[in-house]
DNA sequence: CACGATGTTCGACAATGCCGAACGCTCGGG
DNA sequence: CCCGAGCGTTCGGCATTGTCGAACATCGTG
């Protein structure tokens, strides 16, 4: 791969860097460093296309709103969300869970969907956000499916050759997530389809409800063939 | 306002005539009069970035994945819509319809919130889309009270002096919406908070039910009470 | 009230990223 | 089957462009 901009790449960084938080010049200077007027630069071209916008006030630099409608848009054209979307709310409505589906992105879980457990309330939408990757259903389908991950280790190997994943509390307590992978037409693994909720629900005896994963690996082979059309 | 970084600046262009579509290299130097050269060492820093990626088939561009991250971390810092979450709850809840909280941005509603009516599957997400500001409550609420905007007309200062909006099948048949506006601490209006839904429901006779009006000026003044906390 | 922190401006220097022509490649029509 | 038009990509010379560090104004604070 060939050279690449310095001050796209430092842009990009300083954007990576206030994901989520407020920073100031000084504080990026510190974080990267680079020279506050430099910084400056960069900092002002940000705000004038929108990607960043300065408290008025404390005279901190937080993500703009452009970026918002510019990340909505990345879903528009992503294939494996499209079409998702049905067989996603099909498979609330058989197991009254809610859905997600997730990308490995980074070394952790890209949530690209999220369908809310039907007849609840006061639930925050994720999509956008990064699921740790070893201790969600969705994660570990996807790293045994990873060909960057070398021998994932015997769980992973059982995810791969079960063609399903759980995770049991390991996340948050007392909640439970299966999932299943989705495969593009040449067989790779390109997401994971999954649902999540209360541990007395999805489990019986300790042992995971069956009836749950055959919904679960059901929609995920329905996406797959969606996907070979 | 001084100067700014050409390549960054050309970079967010590219971002945002990507938004929603592939586009390849030829295409985008002719949008953009850019010798073909150049786009691609953008591009090629941009993909590097995870800003962009790049179909393997067709060799053509698209937005890429940490660009949805990046959009959903702005709204972890977003005050409004922090403060809006439990609200549009309520909201919701009360009137059985759909919540939509919006700002003014670029000419157009940029949709920061949407809680899907209860009891209602197969609506698509609308965070971070964007929404005409002429043939929406919401966007009439926030033209009304837009600095930038000189007088608005008949209907804007109607809109202005009693206090909410409302639009009767103006962007799609057989779907009313009503809309108040959020201020901050200062007075100044920082967005919109309304109801969206079908005309038998939220109008008698022709005419908008009161009810509703009152269920969203309530939860409007509920929020602009919590912003001044 | 002075100090240290902040965000901001500025100008000189040269490194940086721009440009345009040329390169392989893949299609599709003749 | 070949040719040409379109594509994405590479490359090196030139000068434009962005970098840098010191100096500035401003704020809050000990």
């Amino acid at each position: 791969m060939g050279e690449t901009i310095q001050s796209v790449e430092r842009a990009a960084a300083i954007l990576r860097l206030l994901a989520g938080r407020r920073l100031g010049v000084a504080e990026l200077a510190r974080a990267t460093a680079l020279p506050k007027g430099t910084l400056h630069g960069i900092l002002r071209t940000l705000v004038h296309v929108g990607f960043v916008e300065q408290d008025a006030a404390t005279g901190k630099y937080r993500l703009g709103a452009t970026l918002l409608h510019l990340g909505s848009s990345y879903l528009d054209v992503n294939e494996l969300r499209a079409r998702s979307l049905n067989w996603a709310d099909g498979l609330a409505g058989r197991s009254r869970e809610s859905v997600w589906i997730g990308t490995l992105h980074e070394g952790q879980v890209l949530v690209i969907h999220h369908v809310f457990r039907p007849d609840d309330s006061m639930q925050i939408l994720q999509v956008g956000a990064y699921l740790p990757a070893r201790t969600t259903a969705l994660g570990k389908v996807l790293l045994a499916h990873d060909p960057y991950e070398e021998s994932g280790g015997d769980e992973l190997d059982l995810v791969r050759s079960r063609g399903w994943a759980a995770d049991l509390e390991e996340l948050e307590e007392g909640e439970v997530s299966l999932a299943a992978p989705i495969k593009d037409p040449s067989g790779v693994v390109v997401g994971a389809i999954g649902i999540r909720g209360a541990l007395e629900r999805l489990t019986r005896d300790g042992e995971v409800d069956m009836r749950y994963v055959s919904y679960v690996r059901e929609a995920a082979r329905a996406i797959t063939r969606d996907l070979a059309r």
